[in-house]
DNA sequence: AAAATAAGTGTTAATTAGACACTTATTATA
DNA sequence: TATAATAAGTGTCTAATTAACACTTATTTT
């Protein structure tokens, strides 16, 4: 099967950085990883692509192991392809990063996995340069995030505009007026609004709206500005 | 050397989207595939990954082989995984493209290595998944060249603020008012007008404008708008 | 009935962006 | 040597957008 002769073949991994928001601050979902080398420490959730998938079914294949979820929005991140990356044996890893609603993720996972939720500011040692995926992944979710409307998706599909504001809040840790906020993300008409309140939050309740999914998929490449000031953001 | 037992190892290539502008319409250079399977047939520059070398190395080497040019400007594009792509045996292509200035590239290579430039528009049909890399890469830097200063690593050091927009205006295949133009480059404060000019273009010359390089550097990564109606982008 | 709490909403000022046309420097030509 | 031709260079006004700002309302708890 070795048809271009006298090439190296090497492993191939994907890694994948889930992201989830809890309300208050945005997590990562990391796992113990059970095998050698750097067993037992705190890593992504990985492995190698196979023969017959591609490198996007890994993914996703590596994702559903984790979540049990299927559909969720997962995006190609970034190529690492150091040659000391693992110590064991040469392998390069393709990145991935995942957004998904945290309350749809079911405990008991976490229980077989040995994996757990870190808030951004907490993520522990990670294995090899997961580190470094982390990173570009919070640059890469905070860019995307500042000119199209990604975090939708980490919200279940009814939600406040203050836990909204929240999300955008936590994401660019920074602090919106919350009657700008309101008209920007009503003004881009991704929202429809429901006739039923959140009550958890406040005694007055908090209206309920959920995603125009039509708008959503159409305007979801355009540039949305919903963020203030978003130039003076190193991204 | 194999550590991981069991594991499926496959081949690894790098391609290069090579970009170069003529004063007129960006071009991409393709080269005459040397070897089966397609061979003869138009392609992206590209290469297996080695050994004892990390992927941007490769993408690197590829580049500088083409080209004879050291320090361009280089960027991961896309990693590309379907189990088909090569018919011949399974290889998953990490795809890079490069900005250069198309003055230093010299037109002896394109001899040796059965090089061409051809305009965006006019690009031949490419062996396996190279048009699905090359629209990749044209929406990469329309979206990259909207919000960052990507687009003078095309240019020579020393440019006029007319040729500027020339390129502006074919990339984004649009016209720009050049007292809107004008203004909006030389309040980024990237620019720097030089006392000679450029003669060849017009009677009355145009001024030769040069990057300032530290604040070129700063702000690479904020937004910076030097497109009108950005927002209206499909990008 | 009153107090407490978070949700919800509008206006004004400042800034930015977009539309628009004439003058100038230089060369070529009559 | 005067004139015509050509592309470069520049400024203003209007419209649109963005940012700053504070009070009222719905509801529950005491």
């Amino acid at each position: 099967m070795q048809k271009y002769s006298k090439q190296t073949r090497l492993l191939l991994a994907v890694d994948c950085i889930i992201f989830g928001f809890d309300g208050e601050t945005l997590k990562i979902l990391l796992i113990k990883r059970d095998f050698e080398p750097e067993k037992g420490n705190w890593s992504l959730m990985g492995g190698f692509v196979q023969a017959n998938e591609s490198v996007d079914q890994a993914a996703n294949r590596v994702l559903t192991q984790l979540t049990n979820l299927q559909g969720v929005y997962l995006e190609q991140l970034y190529t690492f392809g150091n040659t000391k990356r693992d110590p064991l044996e040469r392998t390069v890893s393709v990145s991935y990063f995942a957004l998904i609603d945290i309350n749809k993720y079911e405990a008991q996972l976490s229980k077989d996995y040995h994996a757990d939720w870190f808030p951004l500011k907490k993520v522990p040692k990670l294995i090899f340069d997961q580190q470094d995926m982390v990173e570009a992944a919070k640059k890469r979710i905070r860019y995307k995030a500042a000119l199209h409307p990604i975090l939708f998706e980490l919200l279940p599909e009814k939600f406040t505009l203050p836990q909204l504001q929240v999300l955008y809040e936590s994401v660019f840790n920074t602090s919106i007026d919350k009657r700008n906020f309101s008209k920007r993300v009503l003004a881009t008409g991704l929202l429809i609004k429901l006739d039923d309140k959140d009550k958890t939050g406040s005694k007055r309740g908090a209206f309920y709206y959920q995603l125009n999914k039509q708008n959503y998929y159409t305007k979801f490449q355009s540039f949305i500005n919903i963020l203030p000031n978003p130039d003076t953001l190193q991204v």
